[in-house]
DNA sequence: CTTCATGCAAATAATTTGCAGTAAG
DNA sequence: CTTACTGCAAATTATTTGCATGAAG
């Protein structure tokens, strides 16, 4: 059994061609915007449907499989659940690295909701700037 | 001359009512999406167009007069641009507060962009959870 | 005056829904 | 078998655009 129906498994979805080809591209690409997502996985399951993808997306983020990255004027983008780690987000490009969240950082938050009357679940943290390959094409 | 036409005409916009009256309620109430900005202020301007309201935001944001704050699973809200600080987001009702950001968190993010081949520009910091009044009311 | 901003209505884009048919366990 | 999932088409909701009129500097 693949990783992927593992996940859905664990979650109490059935494990369709669908959601598992939704799951392999997210993967593949690390982050993908719902059009994204539908345009690669429509290559290999040329039937898919777009509502598929809208309803599997809000599904899966629900169970906790997915995780959305809202980003500053953009269409949000989806991830799998992972980790704990921030995002480095390229303004010129739209790409989206994932990075290691550092202890410093870790600190830094854990402290947040004791000392806030706030009882904290998830956080996220998005850095946005160019990338260097932007930035290298900017230059020539 | 108030704050919010000094705001506009250092960015070489022009103060209308309907711009001095969207910037008055988002200061107001801190953060609001684009149809509480509207409902808010038809109450006193009451022929100003939903189009508009998209059309300033927009403008401002470009503008840096405003910012756009992205939320999971939300439209996104608006803010003052302002110094730097972190949000605290609640789930159940919504809410967004602002807390500064603190020493630690800077240090952290400042050698980011030093480590990375990325030029940081922006940052954001989105924390989710439910809020003390929330709380109280689902302990009731 | 001159330029820029507004409001309206229409166009487009994004997301959700209901339902009959189909596939997973 | 039984329940959950899919695809389609229609409905809703969100956002953008063009243009004639009106207000700001």
């Amino acid at each position: 059994m693949t990783h992927y129906a593992t996940m859905l498994k664990e979650s109490g979805l059935k494990s369709t061609f669908q959601r598992m080809n939704i799951l392999s591209v997210i993967d593949k690409y690390g982050h993908m915007a719902v059009d994204d997502i539908y345009e690669e996985v429509i290559k290999v399951h040329p039937s898919l449907s777009l509502a598929t993808v809208y309803k599997n997306i809000l599904l899966m983020k629900e169970k906790g499989v997915l995780v959305e990255v809202p980003i500053m004027g953009k269409k949000p983008k989806y991830e799998l659940a992972k980790e704990d780690h921030i995002h480095l987000i390229c303004t010129e490009c739209g790409n989206v690295e994932d990075k290691h969240c550092m202890d410093m950082t870790e600190k830094a938050f854990a402290s947040l909701s004791d000392q806030e009357a706030f009882r904290l679940e998830r956080r996220q943290v998005n850095l946005y700037g160019v990338c260097q390959k932007c930035r290298m094409e900017a230059a020539s």
